[in-house]
DNA sequence: TCTGGGGTCCTAGGACCC
DNA sequence: TCTGGGGTCCTAGGACCC
C-alpha cells in the first residue's frame, strides 16, 4: 500500500506558524509580484476566494484586513518542508518527495495502516505544527484519491485508507473525472463529451479506447484506478533536465541597462543550481516579453538558444552567453514585463563531451565558483556577485506582504515581547 | 495601475543512417 | 507499370503536474 501525505493549504499553513493571531482568520498567499492568489487557508476558500484570482481584485478585502495577505516566501516554505520531509522519513525507508507539500510513503507489508496514519499524521502537526491529510491505497493514483477523499469528507480525520473493493468503488463515484491525476482540462473535456463523468465511470472504460483517446498515459491511469500499480516510487532525486530562471518585473522595463541586469542574475540562479546537482549544461535560452494583458500595448516575444562550446556551469560563462543572446532579440521601443533564462542539454559535470577547438574549463575557474558558492550560501547572504548583475535592481519583484525567514536566518528570528 | 514560476512525459513527423 | 526495410535522433507541440 502507498501512502500520500499532503500538507493542508501548505503556503498559508506555513505563514500561520509564526502568525498564531491568524489561527482561524481567512490567510492569503499571493505569488511573486503579489500577482494572483496562490495558497488560500479554509477560511479564505469559504469566502469564495478562487485560486489564481488577481490579487487586485481582492486588494478591498486586504485593505479593510477582512482577508491577510502574505506575499511568497520559498526560503521558508522550501525549511518547513524539509521538516516535513525529515518527520515522515521515521515512518518508512522508502520515500518520494513529488512536490515542496507532498510525499508518497512505500507502506507495503505494515499492517493496523488507519492507525498508523492517524500517527503520522499526529506526528507531523506536532513536530512542525503543519496540518496534513494521509490517503492510503494500493497504487499512486488511487492514494490520490484517497487523500482527496479525506480532505473533502473527514476532514476531522484527516485520513482515508481504500484497502477494500467497496471502499476503492466508493471514492471512485465520489470522484469527478476533472480530480483525477493524470486529467486536466483537455481530457476532462473530452471525457465528458463521452459521459465519462466520474472516476468510477473512467475505471470501467474499455482499454482500447482509452488507449486510442489518451495514449499510454490514459492507459496507465486506467491500471492504476483498478488497482494495478504502474507509477513506482521514485526514491533517488535525478538531477533536473531543464532549469529555468524567470521573473515578472515589479515596473515595465523599456531601457537594456536593467533587463541586461535582470537577466544576468537568472542567469547566475542557473548557473548555481547547475552546480548544485552537479551538472553542466549545453545550452543557454532567454526570453523577453512584453505584458500580454496589456492589450492597448505594443506586444513582443522572442527567445534565443545559445549553444555553448563546452558544456559549462561557469556564472560567467553563462551570464556571458545569456546577454549576448539577449542584445540579438532586444528590440527598442517595446514595454517589458517579464524575461527568464533556462540552461538545458543537462548532463553530469564530467561526462561532457570536450572541445576540439576552444579550450576546456579549467580547475581554477571550478575552485572560483566553489568559493562564490561557499560565501554566498553559507549564511544565505547572495553578497558576492559579478558586475553584470549591477546592483540598481530597477526590475526587482514586488512583494510588500513579505514575512520573516524565520526558520533559515538568524537577524530574522521570531521576537516575542513579553 | 494591478494577472506566478517552475517542471515532466509522450507523440508525430522530418532528417538522416545502413 | 515498376520504386525496401529497417533503424535513430531531434524538434515542436500537446498534454499534464505542483
Amino acid at each position: 500500500m502507498i501512502a500520500l501525505v499532503d500538507c493542508n493549504n501548505f503556503y498559508a499553513s506555513c505563514e500561520r506558524l509564526f502568525a498564531p493571531e491568524l489561527r482561524s482568520k481567512p490567510v492569503v498567499v499571493l505569488s511573486n509580484n503579489d500577482g494572483c492568489v496562490i495558497a488560500r487557508s479554509d477560511e479564505a476558500k469559504a469566502m469564495g476566494i478562487k485560486m489564481g484570482v488577481p490579487a487586485f481584485e481582492i486588494k478591498n478585502l486586504i485593505e479593510r484586513q477582512k482577508v491577510y495577505a502574505f506575499s511568497s516566501n520559498y526560503t521558508l516554505y522550501g525549511d518547513i518542508s524539509n521538516r516535513v520531509v525529515q518527520t515522515l522519513s521515521q515512518f518508512t525507508d522508502e520515500i518520494e518527495i513529488y512536490s515542496i507539500d507532498e510525499a508518497f510513503l512505500n507502506l507495503r507489508g505494515f499492517s493496523n495502516l488507519e492507525s498508523y496514519a492517524t500517527q503520522i499524521r499526529s506526528t507531523v502537526k506536532q513536530h512542525t505544527g503543519i496540518p496534513t491529510c494521509v490517503g492510503v491505497a494500493p497504487t499512486k493514483t488511487l492514494a490520490k484519491i484517497a487523500n482527496r477523499y479525506a480532505k473533502k469528507h473527514h476532514k476531522g480525520v484527516g485520513v482515508w485508507v481504500l484497502d477494500t473493493s467497496e471502499k476503492v468503488e466508493q471514492a471512485l463515484k465520489a470522484t469527478s473525472i476533472e480530480d483525477i491525476w493524470g486529467v486536466g482540462r483537455r481530457y476532462a473535456k473530452m471525457l465528458e463529451a463521452h459521459n465519462i463523468l466520474t472516476a468510477y465511470d473512467l475505471s470501467k472504460a474499455s482499454e482500447n479506447w482509452v488507449k486510442a483517446n489518451m495514449s499510454v498515459v490514459g492507459q496507465r491511469m486506467l491500471y492504476e484506478l483498478r488497482g494495478i500499480s504502474c507509477l513506482s516510487l521514485e526514491l533517488i532525486n535525478e538531477p533536473q533536465k531543464n532549469i529555468c530562471t524567470s521573473r515578472s518585473f515589479g515596473m515595465m522595463l523599456t531601457d537594456k541597462a536593467p533587463l541586461s541586469e535582470a537577466v544576468a542574475n537568472f542567469a547566475a540562479a542557473c548557473a548555481f543550481k547547475l552546480r548544485k546537482q552537479r551538472s553542466v549544461a549545453n545550452f543557454v535560452q532567454v526570453f523577453v516579453t512584453t505584458n500580454p494583458f496589456a492589450k492597448n500595448e505594443k506586444q513582443y516575444f522572442n527567445s534565443i538558444t545559445i549553444t555553448l562550446p563546452v558544456a559549462d556551469s561557469d556564472s560567467r560563462i553563462i551570464i556571458k552567453n545569456a546577454l549576448l543572446g539577449l542584445s540579438k532579440i532586444y528590440r527598442d521601443g517595446f514595454k517589458y514585463k517579464k524575461a527568464g533564462v533556462i540552461v538545458s542539454g543537462i548532463v553530469p559535470e564530467g561526462e561532457y563531451q570536450l572541445a576540439l577547438f576552444s579550450p576546456n574549463p579549467d580547475n581554477n575557474a571550478r575552485k572560483v565558483m566553489q568559493v562564490l558558492d561557499v560565501i554566498n550560501h553559507s549564511n544565505g547572504s547572495n553578497k558576492l556577485k559579478l558586475a553584470a548583475q549591477g546592483f540598481d535592481r530597477t526590475w526587482r519583484v514586488k512583494n510588500e506582504r513579505l514575512s520573516q525567514r524565520f526558520t533559515t536566518r538568524f537577524d530574522e528570528l521570531l521576537t516575542i515581547n513579553i
